[in-house]
RNA sequence: GCCGCGUUGGUCAAGGGGUUAAGACGCCUCCCUUUCACGGAGGAAUCACGGGUUCGAAUCCCGUACGUGGUACCA
């Protein structure tokens, strides 16, 4: 068996939402499974949306993701290049090759021609607009034009582009590994441009191009390509033969939660939520698109929630690894239907992660949250601590900032609305004795914290019940947070009594 | 318009001739917890429609509807 050889080929126009992302995860995953290659390589020739500084950030998301590709214009590798447009040179032999053997031919149709036949198409109620084999020998192509006439317009140097010939009454046929057996009748197909004017090749040439010259086994791409698979599949057969033709698989839609139709970035900023992988900074009008990453998320669990919109093992696990997704995965369960994106499940995906992941392991994300609060919280083993402490309650990682903050400074202001109404003086009473009686304990831990407290209470005759939330508020500022004796472990002796004191006479005041 | 693809609770979905039609998110109730959560136990809620085939259809076939994608010198 020949080697697996997927590739993700994005163009680089602007952010890479989450139908890209579950795109490249899903040819990933396939390649690892069956120990192949993954490849990125990216289509760089249409001048108009190429966007400056798209290639890398589209590198940065898959590399945040764990996604690391075997070959990549960053990563090299044997089957350079890795962007179309240095390839350029390449698109026009195998165009001017098709033109030679006759399943292609040179269009010199302006666009006032073409929009020109459209207008009489539709005068005539046609129900097809397209530039077909209906409408081709009635244009200004060398397919009816003398062969003179062509080579006169070609030294003249008149713009042109190269179509296909598509043959009428034929079926063209090929197994999609997602959904089966699809046919096309060719009668419905349009001679689509090949080679554009500015000499830069269209998608429809450049994929089977380099799909070819790179040697890739498998493609995976959207559901949006499907009806421009015959075109794909005949242009495979006229220039290399079918039987080295990459087996293809055509990705259901991620949809928008609302209604139907295809999530787009719109979708996400009328309600409130990210579709990029991480921020997007459109450098032509500067707007930042909000991304996963800094909102929040956990790669492990960005990666898992799409691996499973639109897939599944067929059990009842929902929380996989990258690794676990790698041996699990079957491109035959992959859905044939879209998915609605719902980000509430998102989130609880996230809040799966963190809590799943130890402290220790997640101290770098949690003080990056930190210091972009202008907050210093050192990565340490006292981190790690608060964070586990704390992470069963964070669905962000975001969320650590307001979870955690007080484990490293103490409250300025107080929730003083739950306690004063309550608050009495011998209250106040208990709090001034128990600050004495900790600083006698010998062991600081958490049984010995509660037993100084509770004896005290049961001596003062009040309930321990009504001393724990005035405690807590005076650790932590408000009602939240881990269980009180526990915050009082973790800051330590000194800082709890100087909490307690301090907070003692706001609450008196 | 034409062509392609699709359709199981609100959402993600299992199930592919006989099932009480799994499970998860969200929602609701209760328990745990004198904070907020986590956790635990329950609950409401589903096979787009119409015809076949069959003893029997969510499952197979044909229509219809709806949705979606394509119909660019965009990908």
């Amino acid at each position: 068996m020949s080697t697996i050889r997927v590739r993700f080929a994005p163009s680089p126009t602007g952010g890479l939402h989450l139908g890209g992302v579950r795109t490249v995860l899903y040819n990933y995953l396939f390649a690892k499974k069956h120990g192949g290659q993954f490849i990125v390589r990216v289509e760089d020739t249409d001048q108009t949306r190429f966007v400056e500084g798209a290639e890398q950030y589209i590198m940065d998301c898959l590399n945040w993701c764990g996604l690391t590709p075997d070959e990549s214009p960053q990563h090299g590798g044997d089957y350079a290049p890795y962007r179309q447009s240095e390839r350029k040179a390449a698109y026009r032999e195998y165009a001017e090759k098709l033109v030679s053997e006759g399943h292609a031919y040179y269009a010199f149709d302006t666009p006032q021609e073409i929009e020109a036949m459209r207008e009489e198409l539709k005068a005539k109620g046609s129900g097809s607009l397209q530039y077909d084999h209906h409408v081709r020998m009635s244009m200004r192509n060398s397919l009816r034009l003398l062969p003179e006439e062509t080579q006169q317009l070609l030294d003249a140097g008149t713009p042109h582009v190269i179509r296909i010939k598509i043959p009428a009454n034929e079926f063209v046929s090929f197994t999609d590994m997602i959904r089966g057996e699809i046919e096309f009748d060719t009668n419905n197909v349009d001679d689509k441009v090949l080679l554009k004017a500015d000499g830069m090749p269209t998608y429809h040439l450049a994929v089977v191009v380099d799909d070819y010259l790179m040697k890739i086994s498998h493609a995976f791409r959207g559901e949006e390509w499907l009806p421009s698979a015959p075109v794909h599949i005949l242009l495979w057969k006229y220039l290399f033969g079918l039987d080295t033709m990459p087996q293809w698989a055509h990705l259901p839609l991620i949809l928008k939660p609302d209604g139907n139709g295809k999530l787009s970035k719109r979708d996400g900023d009328r309600l409130g939520f990210p579709v990029y992988a991480m921020d997007w900074k459109d450098p032509n009008t500067g707007d930042i698109t909000k991304g996963f990453k800094e909102l929040g998320f956990l790669p492990e669990a960005f990666i898992n929630l799409l691996a499973v919109l639109g897939w599944n093992d067929g059990t009842e696990q929902e929380v996989f690894t990258l690794e676990e997704l790698v041996e699990k995965f079957s491109i035959e369960r992959v859905h044939k239907g879209g998915a609605k994106f719902d980000f509430e499940k998102a989130k609880w995906y996230n809040a799966e992660w963190i809590k799943r992941t130890p402290g220790a392991e997640l101290g770098d994300k949690v003080s990056a949250v930190f210091a972009e609060k202008e907050m210093t919280v050192a990565k340490d083993e006292y981190l790690a601590k608060v964070i586990d402490a704390v992470k069963e309650r964070c669905t962000l990682l975001t969320d650590f900032y307001t979870q955690a903050g007080f484990f490293f400074t103490a409250p300025q202001q107080w929730d003083t609305e739950a306690v004063k109404p309550k608050w009495t003086a011998e209250k106040a009473a208990f709090f001034d004795e128990l600050t004495g009686k900790y600083s006698a304990i010998p062991n600081w831990d958490i049984a010995a914290i509660e037993a100084e407290f509770k004896n005290l209470a049961a001596e003062k005759n009040i309930k321990p019940g009504e001393l724990q939330l005035p405690m807590r508020v005076m650790l932590v500022g408000g009602k939240f947070g881990p269980a009180v004796f526990e915050i009082a472990a973790l800051i330590g002796r000194e800082e709890t009594i100087s909490r307690v004191k301090t907070a003692v006479q706001v609450f008196s005041s």
